[in-house]
DNA sequence: GCCTTAGTTCCATCAAATTCGAACTAATGG
DNA sequence: CCATTAGTTCGAATTTGATGGAACTAAGGC
C-alpha cells in the first residue's frame, strides 16, 4: 500500500517540530487529531484545497508529529504521542494544553 | 532610554513563540539564556554580524520570550521563564529539556 | 564636542514556505 | 475496463524569513 515514509522516534528534530506546530492550520489540524484520536485528511481540510491540506500533513509527518495509515482509499493519520512524548517529554501536552485564547483571566462572575 | 515594546504575557501567541523556537540560532540564544540567567546580545552572537542578531533578538523579544534591559550601553537580555510559564504551562521547560541529541541511546558499553 | 561601544534600523538579496490548480496514482465498485 | 473517491506530486506564483552591509542612535568617557 506503499506506506509512506515516516521517521523513528529517534530521528525527531526538535526545530522541525516546533517549526510543523509555529502554523495555525497545522497546530488546527493536531489540535482536532488530539481531541478525536483518528481523523482522515479530508475530514481535516477546512475546506481548503486538496493540495494544501496534503502538503501540510506532509509537514507533519516529516516532523514526526502525525502517522499516515492507509484504509483502503482513505488515508487515516493520528499523533504519534507516545513517541513524541518519549523524545520530546511534556512537550505535545504543553502545546496542546496551551490551547486557546489570549487574555483568558476573564470569569464572567 | 528608549526602552523597546516587550508583549504583555496575555499577548503570547502560541505560534509566533514555536516559530521563535523553530530556529537554530534562536534555540542557541534561548538555551544559553536558560543556562547563564542573562546576556548581553554581543555575548550571544557566536560570531555573525550585529544585524542578524539583532533580528533574531527581536524575534524572541515579539513572541515574548526575551525581555532586554538596557544598562548604560548593553542591553541585557533574559528569559520570561515566569510569565511564559504562566501563559504556556510548561512548554518552555520541555524544550529546554529536550534539549541534546538524536541517538541518545547509544550507550558505550 | 568628538570618539568609542553596543545595538538598532534600513535596505537589498537570497532561500524557504505557503498556496493552489492540474495532472497523476491507488483502491473500490459496477 | 471505466468511473469514483481520496489523496499525492508537480509546477508556478506569492509570501515570509534569514543574512549581512551601511548608516544611524544612545550612553559614556575624555
Amino acid at each position: 500500500m506503499a506506506a509512506m515514509k515516516h521517521p523513528e522516534a529517534s530521528e525527531f528534530r526538535l526545530e522541525k517540530v516546533l517549526h510543523a506546530l509555529s502554523d495555525g492550520v497545522r497546530l488546527g489540524i493536531v489540535r482536532q487529531l488530539a481531541a478525536e484520536g483518528e481523523a482522515s485528511c479530508g475530514a481535516l481540510d477546512g475546506g481548503r484545497p486538496k493540495s494544501t491540506v496534503s502538503h501540510h500533513f506532509r509537514v507533519l509527518r516529516d516532523a514526526g508529529l502525525v502517522r499516515t495509515t492507509t484504509f483502503g482509499v482513505t488515508h487515516m493519520n493520528t499523533l504519534r504521542r507516545i513517541e513524541l512524548d518519549a523524545r520530546f517529554p511534556g512537550l505535545l501536552a504543553a502545546v496542546l494544553a496551551a490551547g486557546e485564547g489570549g487574555s483568558e483571566g476573564d470569569p464572567p462572575g
